[in-house]
DNA sequence: ATGAAAGCGCTAACAG
DNA sequence: CTGTTAGCGCTTTCAT
């Protein structure tokens, strides 16, 4: 079938052992034979057999990805974060979507797809509570995760809390105290981000010493289409919110059209903030807490080959920083366009 | 470290090609052996091992995905398809992000790397004149494209043709004769769809008999900033046109920018059709030609699937079907308003 | 610096 | 239906 090691070997006049060594960089060969061997096996156009040489090292030179998406913007581009480095690194990156939960296709479990295949594995947002990451978790592989923090697991993160308090602070800074937010669902399995990112609200909130008002809560289920029933639903309050903070910018894009739809002006009648920096937010004129999502896919690659390469894992987790970014949606209290309130101002 | 068939070949009292055949529901098993086997292997939380069922068996179980862009909405979109298909076949999906041409960084190429590796690829809509194709398909193994065409290699693609005309069609029975055109770039290495979209604007265009007006015409180099750009241009025309058609939705959601920013109305002063079905369409109202981009991916693995099972490769080549979707931003051509003449130059 | 040899863990004829 | 026997193509001690 293909050339083999041992037909360099005999084209060389050398062992297969010192050609194994010479192509792979290893000392204790002779320059000028390493040269002969990676000329003739050019010349051969020989390449190694992975399965051979991973059989053979107990190395699988890959590593897996682990997302619950594939598609949807926070995912792709923190693959591309990480698919950069790993072709870099030379490394092969075997994709897996975890099942969708309320998928009904039968999905293999993943982690039994996983042993003995892969070096190492990188966990993009999985919800912390989700069954499948417990026994991702106990491959007890190298593992670094993205977006997501778990006890003894090295992880890279933004500071969601601090990111939720930004923009909240933003708003408060406002001037506004009637503010709505927009979370993502009641689920018994939130993302770590989802959970975060409320605490932080509430935090800015009672910092500012503003009641949250139960009623200026509605699920927008990280979508366009969830955000923009949110705030629809929060427009239809006795008294509607000033101001809204959307836990992720798709949710606060669906918040944006609503307001359209009902003829609201986004940062002057309703002002509306997001988290995440979605590519689209610029184009939208979103305000919205940007964290850096390629670089977080990048950071967390490369905290994992590390880890790979000095053996034992020290859990060391990053926090990568975020930057609000103010644009259209938001601005001051309307001053003229009475909102029914208590507040003395 | 790990237990091997061996382990299991003894504790069910068979040889290990037993367990072997058993384990991988081939024939000539009795069902009582199977059984047990299967048993004894799940007690012994036992897993092939990969590697050497590869080397073994010459193949790897795995597929390859090359794609030039990972985040962009198109591809990644087309990629979870992939994957869906993929992991319920269960083979593994390597994901390699081809070089991207102005990438000045060390990427090793894709074909080489990709050697002995996998047992078929698919492949997205990389420009059929990237040196690296040649490359990939000189590999001679099992391959499906995706949005791509070339001789004697299997793909899925819409009629980009076709839906091009659909557009301009579109337009022009709106009433539009001076319709302007975005196309991606002036580049040597178009993409499939570039090619052949700019095509079927020129038939639809000429069928009707309508000149085509080379000063209607700027690149949107396929981004939205681009798409912006480009508008902002034709709008700066002596004679702007009345509508316009973008290659693709992105570059039309930067024509619709343009618009706003120059206080003219999307369907209404001037209509924008794009061609995509981007997931951002609906949400901002733009009138395109809908394909069916997870489909896309997932019948191009079903495909290549296919073609790996039944050995010898018919090019059989896929075209699905696409749909002009109207919304705001195409109308009839304005009657009473007349184009806006920039004073200012 | 290089070679010999012993596997790595499985699959695939070929017998029986 | 099941066992025996060779490898698959490399890496890795251990010698030399």
């Amino acid at each position: 079938m293909g050339i083999t090691i041992r037909d360099v070997a005999e084209a060389s006049g050398v062992s297969t052992a010192t050609v194994s060594r010479a192509l792979r960089g290893l000392p204790n060969v002779d320059e000028r034979t390493r040269a002969r061997v990676q000329r003739i096996a050019g010349e051969l156009d020989y390449v190694i057999s992975p399965s051979a040489s991973r059989l053979a090292s107990g190395r699988t030179g890959s590593i897996a990805v682990v997302t619950p998406y594939i598609a949807r913007w926070f995912f792709s581009t923190v693959l591309s974060g990480v698919e950069g480095v790993l072709h870099t690194a030379d490394m092969d990156l075997l994709l897996t979507c975890i099942g969708d939960h309320s998928n009904s296709r039968q999905r293999s479990p993943v982690a039994a797809r996983l042993r003995r295949r892969v070096d190492g594995m990188l966990i993009i947002a999985v919800p912390p509570a989700d069954p499948q990451l417990q026994d991702l978790i106990a491959l007890s592989m190298p593992t670094s995760m993205i977006g997501l923090t778990t006890a003894s697991v090295p992880s890279v993160t933004i500071d969601d809390v601090a990111a939720a308090r930004l923009a909240t602070q933003h708003l408060i800074n406002l001037g506004h105290t009637r503010i709505g937010t927009i979370p993502g669902s009641p689920s018994q399995t939130p993302f770590t981000a989802e959970f975060d990112r409320e605490a932080g609200f509430a935090q800015a909130m009672s910092e500012a010493n503003i009641q949250v008002d139960p009623m200026l809560e509605a699920y927008g289920h990280f979508s366009i289409e969830g955000g923009e029933a949110a705030m629809t639903a929060l427009l239809t309050q006795v008294q509607p919110p000033t101001a809204v903070f959307a836990l992720s910018d798709e949710m606060a894009f669906g918040a944006l059209r609503a307001l359209r739809a009902h003829d609201l002006r986004p940062g002057i009648d309703v002002s509306v903030v997001g988290v995440d920096g979605h590519d689209m937010a610029e184009y939208l004129g979103l305000t919205t807490v940007v964290q850096p999502v390629v670089e977080l896919g990048r950071i967390a690659a490369e905290s994992l080959l590390a880890q790979m390469r000095e053996g034992a894992a020290q859990p060391e987790s990053t926090q990568v920083a975020t930057q609000l970014v103010v644009r259209e949606s938001t601005g001051p209290v309307a001053r003229h366009r009475s909102v029914p309130s208590k507040d003395a101002r």
